[in-house]
DNA sequence: GGCTGGATACTTGCATACAAGCTATTCACA
DNA sequence: TGTGAATAGCTTGTATGCAAGTATCCAGCC
């Protein structure tokens, strides 16, 4: 992605962006609102884009090379994910962490991931063979100190649990919410010990799924789920500036 | 509101909307976007808008008395929301009921809920005031036939049972995925007897949660929450073109 | 009669222009 | 030197114009 750094302030190389590849664009019209949603939205979780920052909607234009029109769609998006704020005549700002906020996240998580995993264990035999193929990834993640690369990997994993159990579209719920809880464990990278833990923790959920054992299963995700929200109030003394309540 | 009506398809009176009230707005500028916004959302959910009615920005902004840039903004989080589907140059549309993901809304419902309700038992002492209330409102809807104050003071209660649980916005996340359910239970209104049957099982809940009786909020929950569900068939064999998968 | 081709009207996507409002700086004046 | 008010520069909100693509309908042809 060219654009990534066009977010960030610094001096854009006035490149223009001719419509590359139009044979290419077979059923992928790509809206340009929907470049930019998605362009904001992991500038915003990965942490390029600050908590608190300013977003000036004719900058964002300039530094995507597009107008006003799409920038300001894709910002009423990302109001209504809670991700921004923006005070009509005064300025567009990204959201700031509310602890409160990633409590309840985690709350949603952790209720609707044992649920999914209740009904998983319904199942007489789950196929847990991708499962382990992203514990696998996981680990190699791990050794190469590949953050992005787990991060991806472990999103992949609990979105297998919950399309196993057959409520895909109920991850998209939690990935909602979610996003608030991502910026924190953003915040607290790179901790290569907690991904050995995280990691130890996947490979233990998994296991009990495929035992169909229940309460550990419940005790397991529970502790997994509440695992970034320990950080919150260290976190939180480290960058006062970056959350709010 | 008396842009209610301008929604549906029928000649528009051609009357001025006046920004009435200009005394009214302190601390409310309520963007044009946003009243658009709320208005799509309830005609959709009230079917004054039935799944798969063609939605033309010209039109709607026309009959809105409005331009199309607020309208599109709208629309925009509408399709967010899974409420409206727009393909690029052919047209937009009221997304049609799709039961797999009114299952998967009852899921996500009844997983979060039971997670609330285990939650408030743990309080020593619940304050049900304001359920018990909301209980006597449901009945005096019922003995007048009022299925929108029935609706509303519905919503109430459990939006309640979320902010005693401690977790108010988890309800946020439910609503989002209800939308589609509440289109299913309106499609089956009016029904006194379906009402009568709802209100006996939210007294009986409130009655398990006074008495921290989690295995019984257990499953009335999942039966309350089950309920509308169950009318999905029918209801689709009499509206087919309401369906989609 | 059935079918094919083209023009027309409609759709959404994007860019631009204008309007309204808030903030902060700065300049005038006491 | 302090205070205050006007103004200039920003912000977002809305309207309008243009471009590109698609479906439809009607005429002409086989």
């Amino acid at each position: 992605m060219s654009s990534h750094r066009a977010l960030v302030p610094e001096p854009t190389p006035a490149g223009r962006d001719p419509r590359l590849s139009p044979v290419t664009r077979d059923r992928a019209p790509t809206r340009t609102s929907d470049r930019v949603y998605d362009e904001l939205v992991s500038a915003i979780r990965e942490l390029r884009l600050v908590p608190g920052a300013s977003l000036s909607e004719t900058d964002l234009a300039e530094r995507l090379h597009v107008s006003r029109t799409p920038v300001r769609e894709a910002l009423a998006r990302l109001v209504d994910a809670g991700l921004v704020r923006v005070v009509p005549q005064v300025g567009t700002r990204v959201g700031l962490i509310s602890l409160r906020d990633v409590e309840e996240a985690r709350f949603v998580r952790e209720s609707l991931e044992v649920a999914a995993f209740e009904k998983v264990c319904a199942d007489p035999e789950p196929d847990v063979t991708v499962l382990r193929e992203l514990l696998d990834r996981q680990e190699h993640s791990y050794r190469t100190e590949d953050y992005d690369a787990f991060f991806a990997s472990d999103e992949a994993l609990h979105s297998e649990i919950f399309s196993l159990s057959g409520y895909p579209r109920a991850w998209q719920a939690v990935q909602r919410m979610k996003l608030q809880l991502d910026r924190l464990r953003r915040l607290a990278l790179p901790d290569l010990a907690a991904v050995r833990e995280l990691i130890d923790e996947h490979t233990k959920i998994v296991d009990a799924l495929e035992a169909a054992d229940l309460p550990t299963g419940r005790a397991l995700i529970s502790r997994h789920a509440r695992r970034a929200l320990e950080l919150g109030p260290s976190l939180r003394a480290e960058h006062p500036d970056y959350f709010t309540d």
